[in-house]
DNA sequence: GTCTATAACTCGATAGAC
DNA sequence: GTCTATCGAGTTATAGAC
């Protein structure tokens, strides 16, 4: 009842734990913690309910397990651009492409992170956050300079960075409703979000240009 | 056992329906349909449990009730803004003025409209969505014009309204995490969210700027 | 390690007194 | 209309055989 030795290639590995921390992944981050039931993680996984309980013990060590491992993928990546000394303009690029290519590889991800903050706020803070998030100084202050030496148009740097995560994050978020307002089928959609990067890099160095 | 007689004047009615609802309201805007309990909306309304179940029947009833009253309030005045026939600008500025306005008063529902719409996207389209949502061609056609007039930058239409509506909700939506990373307290996240009404406009017409 | 069976509990819903 | 008491379905969790 090892739930905490993972093994090093965690990808291609169908050992019975695996295969349930896949099927809960799977469903927490599509029904959240309420909304997930532990029969329905057992029929996924293809084994039976008592065996969940034999790796994981409880559904919220489970649950605690999934969000740990869903928070902690994606931080680094984020936290390497965000936090590198690159320029300013090379670093937004950056930012918007690494970030919208994670999220299209996990589309479901910054909701379950968003809702499932507001419902056990918590029990994500305590025992879900990591001890350290990316800290965007750096970046508030090469914004700073940037507009001082007037080479993009007088911002607040905290509200540009909102508006960057905004931008690339909210689509995805809000996609049925989007898709049901612009009435788009599925792969309008698709297709219509594969476009953002571009779109959204144009739009935001637009919106710096100094006059 | 009438929950479909509503008193005109809601707002200050506290029958004991109206306390059930006001209840439920909270309860399911925070925690959703499977996170709210009927115990725990009973105890806020200060009444038995089984009232609930006297006045609106099921949880599912109720809660179909409360859904409901949350879409069809906000839908009009978005409706009347995008589907107007004011000028392009014009109709951007009133646009996130009223947009911010509505969620700054009601902070937890575009977040309540997402996540239960993916949790629950049949019951949610077939029960609560009203037939006829707020169509943006009027809005689209405009953007088109302008580009075409050269009045603002060359845009994709549907972009450009993704990339406001992106702007003026998702800061309310991420809060939580917003205040993490930015190391805000409640109060100053609140000040902040104040200004983005005139950081938002300001960011979306500088983006719209031609060259 | 994996399964069947079942205990223990949560929660929505109802019965019935007042 | 409102309450207490309780039922019954659905869920998490455990016991115990293999």
């Amino acid at each position: 009842m090892r739930a905490t030795e993972m093994t090093p290639n965690d990808k291609t590995n169908d050992s019975t734990e695996q295969k349930i921390f896949d099927a809960a992944h799977e469903l927490f981050v599509q029904k959240g913690l309420d909304g997930a039931k532990m029969q329905e993680i057992a029929d996924r996984a293809g084994i039976n309910k008592a065996l969940l309980h034999y790796y994981y013990r409880t559904k919220d060590k489970l649950y605690e397990m999934v969000a740990k491992s869903i928070i902690h993928q994606g931080i680094p990546i984020i936290q390497k651009t965000i936090e590198s000394d690159l320029p300013l303009e090379e670093k937004i690029i950056k930012f918007v492409d690494f970030y919208i290519d994670l999220i299209r590889r996990n589309p479901f991800i910054p909701l379950f992170i968003i809702s499932e903050m507001n419902k056990h706020p918590e029990q994500f803070i305590e025992k879900i956050l990591p001890a350290r998030l990316p800290r965007p100084e750096i970046f508030l202050k090469q914004v700073e300079d940037a507009v001082a030496a007037g080479t993009i148009r007088p911002v607040n740097p905290q509200h540009l960075l909102l508006n960057i995560i905004s931008l690339c994050v909210f689509p995805f978020v809000a996609r049925p409703i989007m898709q049901m307002v612009l009435g788009m089928q599925k792969t309008e959609a698709d297709q219509f979000l594969k476009q953002r990067k571009t779109e959204v890099t144009e739009f935001i160095f637009a919106a710096l240009r100094p006059r």
